[in-house]
DNA sequence: AGCGCTTAGCGAAGCGCTTCGATAAGCAAC
DNA sequence: GTTGCTTATCGAAGCGCTTCGCTAAGCGCT
């Protein structure tokens, strides 16, 4: 494998003009950047990464930890590894995993150890562990997910707040006066720290539009088919004209079935809209209204804050991503024949 | 942070000797061990990774390529890239991850780098594009799946023929003379490598036992509520009273629910087992006998064969991994009532 | 006492890069 | 023609480790 010497000898330059000119650092005439690139070229030569890591100070690698616990929704999780990736490579980063019981010991590790340049931290529980830890170690740590306690802190996340308040908005916009958020599974609202924002803001938000509104809960990936639909007969027969979804894919689906089942057409006799999804509600047997996860969005953003503490401007705070809205027409008017 | 430096002056002794005390590669005196491991413990000495890259000839990572493709079943994937993580974890290694079109142009970089040790090759189709790649790099090149042109390549995988052939050993065993396969959606028999190996493998032993045999489709994760259920409704009316899965969970779950319907008791009415499973086919509401996809196995194998290639100990083969049997008890004989 | 062998430890080279001066060359101004 | 400034290039130090070769000490033989 070539080395910077050998494109020098190539190029007829010494090494450290070769460096620069590949750094950009520094002048180099245009004369001698095309000689060098040509060797480049010829050479196939890529700089030895351990000898870049000890030379520079970046390494050039984010570590993204991710505990994978039990209750994980494996494709929601895999965007987010997807995205996250796709947004290091954008800055010429790579991307090292550290899985479970790693996701602890390990960041410890790779900070001592210099083996990457900053954390990012995924699937963040409202009590997460690592909260401590990122405080106590040298890295740079994004926390894609906000803990309860984010005191000095860099945290990323969508806008849960807002996207439900925007959607109880939409609602009574259009006259409904009754609402129900099918939420998440009872457990994930311990466990993770999105669910609970998400019901506070819609709780909140109703109160503030003088719009009644009932929370229910589906169930896990077995228990979803019979919890969320029994959730909505429930909401339904106590007069809500309209549903805020904040679930899985598969309860989307029961929660149609059962409308559909009951005779419910969207959005003439019901009214439904998704928050927080991270699958494509346009393709549902019923295109949905959402206003959905955004990993890519997200991940853009915590590469930026960790490149920026890289750089040594951490911004300890909370960045909140907007939501955007997904129109798909399942959203109308208030209609009677839902209580009947 | 410490350095190697300051570990040799705490403990009064030059920086070969720690890094001989701490790799093991030559003798050290049980004393000046002792003096060195306290001032490791005292100063939370690490090495630094790209030092330790750029001296060493190891950079102690391995690169796990993932495509991720739209139709990838993301609990499975996910099982691997954890197991892989594990077992790379157990040898003191970490895990790069590269995905997507990085998949392939990134194989080439972190090789040509010097990034990782050897790559591991995950989600393999059978006319991978990684299997030119992995020919022209200088990286190791594990994978765990099979491709069709395997010639000179380190493969792991499932031994999938022996566990189809297996499952109709054990049918067969049981006196059924009629047994169906319902496969994978028909898509996954060109962009996967192991259904068609255990279609193949259950046609030719089903013959080989004298038995007869229908194979028929599930399909997506949409689909396959309805194409499950009317490929076993099939089977069952062409007299088989057995049947092997090799399906997602989701399909298991319809097929079971197709045979309560039909009042088929199982193992009374009709015999059950899965083959490949990612799940676990113990907690399904009948639980059924498996010969279970094991990542851990796979993984484990991998990187056993990704250091052994490191060492300089290639194999290039196919090294195929004895399938496990569980009995849940979904395996009775022959019982006329299904063909009725 | 001398030889050879083993053991424990040291010093220094070198891995391949980045980066800090230093230098030389070119040019404008007086 | 000297001074001063800019531009392009070079040499060398050094990042923190691993590893080679050497030495010194200790031991058991003859």
């Amino acid at each position: 494998m070539a080395n910077i010497n050998e494109v020098a000898k190539a190029a007829g330059v010494s090494i450290s003009t070769v460096s620069y000119a590949l750094s950009g650092k520094r002048a180099v005439s245009p004369d001698t950047r095309r000689r060098i690139e040509k060797a480049v070229q010829d050479l196939n030569y890529l700089p030895n990464a351990g000898a870049r890591m000890l030379a520079g100070r970046r390494t050039q690698i984010f570590a993204l930890t991710e505990p994978l616990r039990k209750d994980t929704h494996a494709p929601t999780h895999m965007a987010f590894v997807l995205a996250a990736s796709v947004a290091a490579r954008r800055h010429d980063y790579d991307v090292l995993l550290l899985t479970e019981e790693e996701a602890q010991q390990g960041m410890r590790r790779v900070a001592a150890n210099r083996l990457v340049d900053a954390i990012l931290v995924l699937d963040v529980a409202p009590d997460d562990p690592r909260v401590g830890l990122a405080r106590s170690i040298s890295s740079p740590t994004v926390f894609i997910g906000v803990p309860r306690d984010h005191a000095g802190l860099i945290c990323v996340d969508l806008d849960f707040e807002a996207a439900a308040a925007r959607a109880v908005d939409l609602l009574a916009d259009a006259g409904h006066t009754s609402i129900g958020l099918v939420g998440q599974a009872e457990a994930a609202y311990e466990k993770s720290n999105f669910p609970p924002r998400v019901r506070g803001a819609f709780l909140r938000r109703a109160e503030e539009r003088d719009v009644e509104a009932v929370h229910g809960t589906s169930g896990g990936a077995r228990a979803s088919r019979t919890a969320a639909r029994r959730t909505v007969a429930d909401m339904i027969s106590r007069g809500a004209t309209a549903l805020v979804l904040h679930t899985a894919e598969e309860a989307h689906g029961s929660i149609l079935a059962e409308l559909s089942e009951r005779g419910l057409r969207v959005p003439e006799d019901i009214s439904v809209v998704s928050v927080g999804a991270s699958f494509d509600t346009a393709t549902l047997e019923t295109p949905i209204d959402s206003f959905p996860l955004d990993p890519q969005a997200s991940c853009d953003a915590a590469v930026d804050l960790a490149l920026a503490a890289v750089d040594g401007h951490p911004e300890p705070a909370v960045h909140l991503i907007a939501p955007r809205y997904h129109a798909h027409g399942s959203i109308g008017p208030r209609h009677e024949k839902a209580v009947a």
